[in-house]
DNA sequence: TTGAAACCGGTACCCCGGTACAGGCTTACC
DNA sequence: GGTAAGCCTGTACCGGGGTACCGGTTTCAA
């Protein structure tokens, strides 16, 4: 009867102990063996799908995103069926694309914003030259 | 008694009725007029408010730090003091080109997973070869 | 005057990814 | 066998930015 204890596990994957209990709650993580007083022992793969999760998420997986992709590997690893992780990557990838344009934008004017000296929102917004992108706000008098 | 009802600045604004009285809780918003009846009478300077909230939302502030720059913007139209929309604006930019950094280095590595054409992640952690970055991830053996 | 639409305050709930706490049991070591 | 550290379950809470529902009141146009 070997395996890590969940202190042990949480720790080796840098996660808090309690985050080990939320992850197999959300299915993320299959439910261990236990020692006969009920406390859970760990098999080193838990490790492993541990560093995948927090690999996945640094890539803009969602969780609910990572428990299908898991579930696509495992049933994939049977039968012969759908892969997808490629697809996925490749929406994933257009995601992160459009939002690395996005911020682009937000860099851009907020470089603006400096470069022209705003020095108030308020003032901004009545001062018809102020760049900053005020959407549809017309600029009132007064 | 004139204004706009609280259902007309929403829709004028595009926001729900309800983040109205949510940001009035916030302090973003300050409280209107009332009708006799006790219904809030916004005047025109509201509308100009709220596109700044989204402006600088869009921008990358939470809506805490717009409550601090609309108040600084409000004390420094009265005194001399304290400035800080420049320094605010420079810190976020900080922020923005760190994330947009960060997010390059994400999509490299979703880049590398397609042209690897990776299929399975429990099978990847196991590749030596994948070039995934499983932080840590000791490859174990089985 | 009447009736629908709009508005009121209060409170509860949503998503997301966890984190904390309470009260009790198990394990490991001396 | 004593005791401290570690673990168990269940439940509640965090933050950020809202959104929904309720029962009751006000407004406005026909």
């Amino acid at each position: 009867m070997t395996g890590m204890r969940s202190g042990e596990l949480a720790e080796a994957a840098g996660v808090n102990h309690q985050t080990l209990r939320y992850y197999e709650r959300r299915g993320l993580l299959s439910e261990p063996e236990r020692t006969p007083g009920g406390h859970r022992l760990y098999p080193p793969e838990a490790l492993t799908v541990l560093r995948m999760i927090k690999t996945a998420q640094r890539l803009g997986f969602s969780l609910d995103e990572i428990s299908d992709l898991l579930d696509a590997g495992r049933q994939r690893r049977g039968s012969r069926r759908e892969a997808g992780l490629q697809a996925r990557v490749e929406v994933k990838l257009a995601e992160v694309e459009a939002r690395i344009a996005d911020l682009g934008l937000v860099r851009d004017a907020l470089r603006t914003a400096l470069d022209f000296g705003c020095e108030d929102l308020v003032t901004c917004v009545y001062e018809p030259s102020c760049p900053l992108p005020f959407a549809n706000a017309s600029r009132w008098p007064r």
